[in-house]
RNA sequence: GCCCCGAUAGCUCAAUUGGAUAGAGCAACGGUCUUCUAAACCGUAGGUUACAGGUUCGAUUCCUGUUCGGGGUACCA
């Protein structure tokens, strides 16, 4: 509808051979002024010199001669605006179309690009935290919108098996090992204290039968330990219905030689420079403070120089859009891997960066501190097994990427009968409920159902937001945020619960059952495909 | 010091590229089940949008400054 009255106001400015880009249609709060409303004469009274009223007034006329019957009234109201009130058929017109086009309802041309999302990355040294919970439902939601588009989607997690990180978590395991044989062996400072620490000591004790290698820094026994706890990690978020299709790891880009690439072509250009015994990089080109060292004195890149080879591969690989998520804590650092690919001479403007803010824990309101060393913290899968998946899923949706989340343990398993989720996956078992029911009637056939008779208000409301999805789906399109989708699912829910509350659907009255029948049936397959982009299960009974 | 994010109802947060009377949920209070699920609906109450300026027809939104939180600012990742 948005769309409609936009490209009509634009054929008008074109034939008054006027330029305006920055005039609004939207939807206003207030009922009063329409379904849709625009600014476009107040933007237009600065260009001309004129009362805006009277250019809403010349606007209208126009708009009038020009549009087909779908609005039925047009008002101009100061101190300039321009509303639109939308006849009842083409809300009423929304139930055929959602029948017609299922999942493909308000859905544009398929996009056809290539897609690359890259999220959690998490190393594998220890159970997945609730801070990667938040990433793994954002990247993954962002992919199914991107799917939504008809756009072909890689989901990559991208990880380091190689650094000190892992070594630590090596010598975690053999100390534990140690002590499992019953020696006095203490974990190594700033090892891994947590308890599957232990469990993966004990498998590898079984499985090597008790002999363990001489060095703790041993391959063997960091590749077990990073195996067991990469299967962990994958069932985590195979819970969470996030499932990746591309892991890359660093050590790859290492044996492969994509590390002296970069550092051959940056040479070459004339970017880096020696300097005690380290490899810099002329960062301060780019706009940083200072330069960055690439290769430190003892000869192991900085994570910039991987992060800059791998980004170069995504770049390779011809994605259309690569988008990174990170926790906020990152911020930093992508200057420096943009600066490296522009001195290489590439162009990152497809190279999109998306921050969430972290999600704190309280528990009896008090802070939760995470460490993943200490093993103080929730993992994700506690979380899961707490409140189950889709209660997971929303809970970390619901927010903006730029807002903190704050979970708190209690509420989430208090709530978990009351809950925002509940109340949309309820109002789809409503309806499930409903067709059911209207079958044990004997009604058995409602799609010849007559669309003209969803005239009430209440009724009426619920098609003006399933007339809406199309324009959503843009928002997050657009801003790369699903939260709108969730507050628009709220919506949704809300009109129909107030439309089932008011007006009941099978009456001794067969044609307006009938009618109301097919409108439940269409506003169903809504709901269900919009909380399938959201990941969230619409089940039929509760 | 510098950079990024935030500050909106008692709490957690919205407000779709600057729009008209700032909205939800939870918590509080009151009402609604003989009828398709009351996990719902209706109503009441709750606000100087952190503070001070500025930009304009119009600011929660943009700009400047201040205060308070969070995160960064490594030859850690």
């Amino acid at each position: 509808m948005i769309a409609y009255i936009q490209s009509l106001l634009s054929e008008i400015l074109r034939d008054m051979s006027l330029e305006l880009s920055d005039f609004t249609v939207e939807h206003p709060s207030n009922p009063e002024f329409g379904d849709v409303s625009t600014n476009i004469a107040l933007k237009l009274a600065h260009v001309l010199k004129k009362n805006p009223l009277l250019i809403a007034e010349d606007l209208r006329k126009e708009i009038e001669a020009r549009q087909e019957s779908i609005i039925k009234k047009i008002e101009c109201v100061p101190p300039g605006f321009i509303n639109f009130f939308v006849a009842d058929e083409f809300y009423q017109s929304m139930v055929e179309r959602l029948i017609n086009e299922g999942s493909n309802f308000m859905k544009p041309t398929r996009e056809g690009k290539k897609v690359q999302i890259e999220f959690v990355s998490a190393n594998p040294t220890g159970p997945l935290t609730i801070g990667h919970g938040r990433q793994a439902v954002l990247g993954d939601t962002i992919a199914r919108i991107f799917e939504w588009y008809g756009n072909d989607v890689t989901r990559e997690y991208y990880f380091n098996n190689a650094g000190r990180q892992m070594q630590r978590l090596g010598e975690s395991v053999y100390a534990r090992c140690k002590q499992l044989l019953g020696e006095e062996y203490p974990i190594p400072e700033g090892g891994y204290e947590g308890e599957y620490i232990k469990e993966i000591a004990q498998e590898y004790l079984k499985e090597k039968k008790n002999v363990l290698p001489k060095n703790p820094l041993d391959e063997d026994i960091i590749n077990f330990a990073a195996d067991r706890i990469f299967s962990m990690i994958r069932e985590t978020l195979k819970r969470l219905g996030v499932i990746h299709d591309v892991f890359t790891n660093e050590r790859d880009l290492y044996t492969e030689g994509k590390i002296d690439e970069v550092l051959s072509i940056l040479r070459k250009k004339g970017y880096l420079y020696d300097k005690d015994g380290a490899i810099w990089f002329k960062a301060t080109l780019f706009g940083a403070e200072k330069d960055r060292v690439f290769v430190k004195r003892s000869g192991e890149p900085t994570y910039r120089l991987p992060d800059i080879a791998y980004h170069r591969e995504k770049l390779l690989r011809g994605f259309d859009v690569i988008i990174d998520i990170f926790g906020a804590d990152h911020h930093a650092t992508y200057p420096d891997v943009k600066a490296g690919l522009e001195a290489m001479g590439y162009d990152t403007s497809k190279i999109i960066v998306l921050l969430h803010q972290f999600v704190t824990l309280t528990r009896d309101g008090k802070l939760v501190k995470m460490s993943t060393r200490k093993a103080n913290f929730v993992t994700l899968d506690e979380l899961i097994d707490l409140v189950g998946p889709d209660v997971v899923r929303y809970f970390y949706l619901i927010r903006s990427m730029d807002a903190h989340l704050n979970f708190d343990l209690e509420l989430a398993q208090k709530e978990s009968d009351e809950n925002p989720v509940f109340y949309l996956q309820y109002a789809h078992a409503r309806m499930s409920n409903i067709l059911k029911h209207s079958q044990q009637k004997g009604i058995d056939y409602y799609l010849d159902g007559d669309i003209h008779l969803l005239s009430e208000p209440e009724t009426l409301d619920v098609l003006k937001v399933a007339a809406e999805f199309g324009e959503v789906m843009e928002v997050c399109r657009r801003t790369l945020e699903p939260m709108h989708l969730t507050t628009y699912l709220q919506k949704l829910a809300t009109t129909f619960h107030k439309f089932y509350a008011t007006h009941r659907v099978v009456t001794d009255d067969l044609l307006l059952s009938k009618a109301r029948l097919k409108m439940v049936y269409a506003i169903k397959t809504l709901l269900a495909e919009a909380l399938g982009i959201l990941g969230v299960t619409a089940p039929d009974v509760m």
